[in-house]
DNA sequence: CTGAAAGCGCTTACAG
DNA sequence: CTGAAAGCGCTTACAG
């Protein structure tokens, strides 16, 4: 743009009166619906910029992100990825939780309209694809990190590399001599937790081992998953020897439970987690784990973003980057 | 204020022209000094409100809120409540990490002010009082959390009742019939810690118990001070047998390196924590702990922090919140 | 549903 | 150093 626009140059783009361009910023009713359309584009085209939203120099732009839960591991450490690459890029962060009484996305979108920002980082939100457009529609751009479901086209999403990490922990368990491996999985419609499951199985239909249906179990993301998963696997005929859990939570769990059982890991029981959080260095003995690069996720989703808030078409609908397996004390070779 | 202040009625009070307050809004030179001050003191006597920074009815307050860490379980819990009490009241969160290279006050109030917000909340920060101090001069309120150092005169404080919590802890292991009870605190420096120390004194005190100088130990609220500490007061001629750790992170570093040792807790060694974070339910044994309220924490400084904004004299310059002994299956009677 | 016209709040080049 | 005046960008009551 050679010259900041005004409502004038935008009316003009669009053929309508100043008006009417003002009464489309307003929010005003008495707009024909085809109008508004033509001036929200001439709007967008010619990048204008809200008086009251021009950012001196000092202010910096400001990315809205919502996480799912701040007390987890797993989310702190998006988070701090997040906030050390926003910082590099001289942005700043909006942070709000989504879940319980959680506003409506309306209600959300108007809010970052009415402050002038324009980025949306969504942390496995359970946001459909709906809402989702509903907010692009507004002019506002979303990237997704680890989605629960796939976002919908169109919206760019950063993640791990699931099913390659699956397959690599359940490998390094089978590469210890176990071939009875049991899964403990997050939500069931969790996609990554699919992938996850679904290199489990790989590795094993890869050596030719038979997937037994009772070893697979899901639940949710949390520790009570990983107890309760252990209680079951015990009580069948022939209990596993090993468990990828699909989280470090889970894996927790698990250790937990195998303590008040008197269940010695990795003596008689191995357990390999999934995250890499700072969860799996604390626990006792140290977890096995496919960690996911959760810092580069996060930075990877601001840069996206920042790219969409330029104008910029991304790069490509779907990252992934690499999960690599920690080996610790919580495996050992089958006896 | 009946009507909105313009530059008008800016002018009209101060004595001078309409051109004139406005040079004085864009920090033109053209003024008298003393013309400046007078029309400087009519715009805040007004309420004047920029025209960029005058938040449609839509917008939120945005509140600034500096944390040391993301990725621990205190400042996760802190920040939820800081989160839910924010929402309730309308309120956003800029969320930012110090420490490291963090850019310096100017940088930050200059940024603050660009965007027109107002009010920074502290969590356990190491700001200088100074620091602080020159943040306040212009204009933003402040409130701090859980102070490391006493964050100055007129700065508002929220924290917990750690005296008598470190009391309660020690009594509690008393109760139990222990009289060899260590200490193993955070930071020297750290205000919170000393105050956790001198009730763990007070109650040894009381029950007329000789403090042994190498039963009191520092080093940081983390694991490995825990793990560092256990090994320390383990290689003692008559080591303790009972161990107050001063947070839940420390304390979670005792019951690793316990299990390492092959030392059973509670059996042989009770062992309790400070803070009351989700940690302390997922160890195992579970945690006995002393719990602060920390969402309260969050949820009250953010409702003094808006007090504040609002121009209110605070209430009183420091808040402390009751802390709750929770008894688990750490801690067991001596034999 | 649209836009011409009046008007508000602010900025600025310029005369004093 | 000050302010009258021109002018810009925006909003809005109202005529069509």
């Amino acid at each position: 743009m050679s010259t900041k626009a005004t409502l004038a140059s935008v009316a003009a783009l669009a053929g309508v009166s100043i008006s009417t361009v003002s009464k489309v910023l307003n929010g005003r009713e008495d707009v024909a619906e085809g109008t508004r359309r033509r001036v929200r584009e001439a709007l967008s085209q010619s990048g204008y910029q809200q008086p009251g939203q021009r950012h001196s120099s000092a202010a910096s732009v400001l990315i809205d992100v919502a996480v799912d839960s701040v007390t987890t591991a797993y989310y702190a450490e998006v988070m701090e990825g997040i906030l050390e690459c926003a910082q590099t890029q001289g942005a700043e962060i909006v942070l709000s939780k989504t879940g319980g009484t959680r506003p409506s996305v309306a209600e959300r979108a108007e809010k970052m309209q009415a402050s002038g920002r324009r980025g949306l980082l969504l942390v496995t939100s359970r946001w459909s694809p709906a809402e989702i457009r509903e907010v692009k529609r507004r002019g506002i751009a979303v990237v997704v990190i680890d989605p629960i479901n796939p976002p919908g086209r169109g919206v760019t999403s950063v993640g791990a590399t699931n099913w390659a990490g699956g397959k690599s922990a359940t490998e390094h368990l089978l590469g210890l001599g176990h071939s009875r491996i049991a899964f403990i999985g997050g939500p069931q419609s969790a996609e990554c937790s699919q992938d996850r499951e679904h290199g489990y199985v790989a590795a094993l239909l890869e050596r030719g081992i038979q997937v037994a249906e009772d070893y697979i179990l899901a639940g949710g993301f949390d520790p009570e998953t990983g107890r309760r998963g252990l209680d079951q696997l015990l009580a069948l005929q022939t209990p596993p020897q090993a468990i990828f859990a699909a989280s470090d939570s889970i894996a927790l769990g698990v250790l937990a439970e195998a303590q008040t059982r008197g269940v010695a890991v990795p003596e008689e029981l191995s357990v390999v987690g999934f995250d890499g959080t700072y969860i799996s260095e604390l626990t006792s003995p140290q977890l096995t784990t496919v960690a996911q690069p959760l810092r580069d996720m996060g930075c990877t989703a601001v840069r996206a973003l920042l790219r969409e808030m330029d104008g910029q078409r991304a790069d490509s609908a779907r990252v992934e980057l690499a999960t690599q397996l920690l080996v610790r004390s919580s495996t050992a070779r089958a006896r």
